[in-house]
DNA sequence: TACAATATGGAACGATCGTTCTTTTGTCAA
DNA sequence: TTGACAAAAGAACGATCGTTCCATATTGTA
């Protein structure tokens, strides 16, 4: 059907407000239908083009595009063209950040010693909680009972803490480097 | 209970596979019950502390504390192991970094012009749309049809752009500048 | 206008929903 | 060991779930 991008669009205005898809019952009224059948429908074509999936429960739950912006988000605005590329695919930046909830904490940023690669003094950044890590990772690590945020790597076998910022040192652990985490994000709040 | 935080740890992993939450049977084997009794005193547990709520159609949604994320600070003389685990202190990313949901925006950051102030191509800037701006303010403007992000400044009177990067020149706009929004946040995803 | 094709309404199905109750198990203190 | 209390298991409830069927209404085409 041509209703379905505003009949999504619906379904995406309930999902911003309760974080969650309805049941075909409040889909029905939801969109305007008076019987569940037209609801089945609509949704095995929005399953087909990936906006929708089921859980293995039978309920309903977003799909690989349902994040998507609709283009005429951007016409509607009247914004030219080009800038229809720079939208961003997400509702809500948390679970852009955060793929593992239980295992993620967020740390704080001291110092400039990251300054080189975009993370300044105040940042914050989100951290996945493991005990080892790859070369090239950026790693919170424990060095002298304190967190340091910096880039892991390898030299002559053992593994270096590389900060981005030509004004620190290589930190060089005489014993074994302990890793609190793996840096998988970092935002910032300007003013 | 005292498991509940684990229990809470599981719902928040569900959902952030899935982008739903699960019904009281699944959560039963999710956390590890043989029965939904326990699974209805949990959610009335987590329900009055906000980290859940329920639909009119009695189906869980997350609640306002459902996205909080555990915030540690970067200095810290006590050992960061799960003693410490009780009173963190906690940040919700979303409502950080989006003051005024409505009139925000995501823009995905294109070039290296502002790379010296921390943001990298790649990034994403939230943007709060207004007309004007302040000088000093980093903000999203509208040149030759194209979104620009740099920070305003001002020069005799007239309002110009000034990049972060010594590669690129300071615009000074021929005609009256506009302005698409400012720059209140930005976020940088890692892999 | 008449016909064919499609979409919706309405009803029925078994399955599962969330809730509530009682019974059993487990835990801690005396 | 016993008794008191809390937590979990288990069973049962009406309600609602998603699905499917067929009849009716709507639409497009000639």
């Amino acid at each position: 059907m041509e209703n379905d991008a505003d009949y999504l669009a619906r379904l995406r205005d309930y999902y911003a407000d309760h974080g969650v898809l309805p049941p075909y019952s409040t889909i029905m009224s939801l969109v305007g239908f008076k019987s569940k059948s037209p609801v089945a429908a609509l949704v095995a074509r929005l399953k087909l083009q990936g906006f929708l999936e089921s859980t293995p429960d039978k309920r309903l739950k977003p799909g690989r595009r349902f994040f998507e912006r609709p283009l005429c988000d951007s016409v509607r605005a009247g914004f030219p063209s080009p800038a229809a590329d720079t939208h961003h695919d997400t509702l809500t930046i948390d679970e852009y950040l955060v793929s593992h909830p239980s295992r993620t904490v967020l740390v704080t940023v001291k110092g400039d010693s990251m300054n080189g690669a975009g993370i300044l003094p105040g940042d914050t950044v989100v951290v996945e909680k493991r005990a080892t890590a790859n070369a090239g990772d950026m790693v919170i690590a424990i060095v002298d009972n304190e967190f340091t945020l910096k880039t892991l790597g390898r030299e002559k076998g053992k593994f270096v803490l590389i900060p981005s910022n030509p004004a620190y040192p290589v930190i060089r652990p005489s014993s074994d480097l302990e890793i609190f985490g793996v840096v998988v994000g970092q935002f910032r709040k300007y003013k």
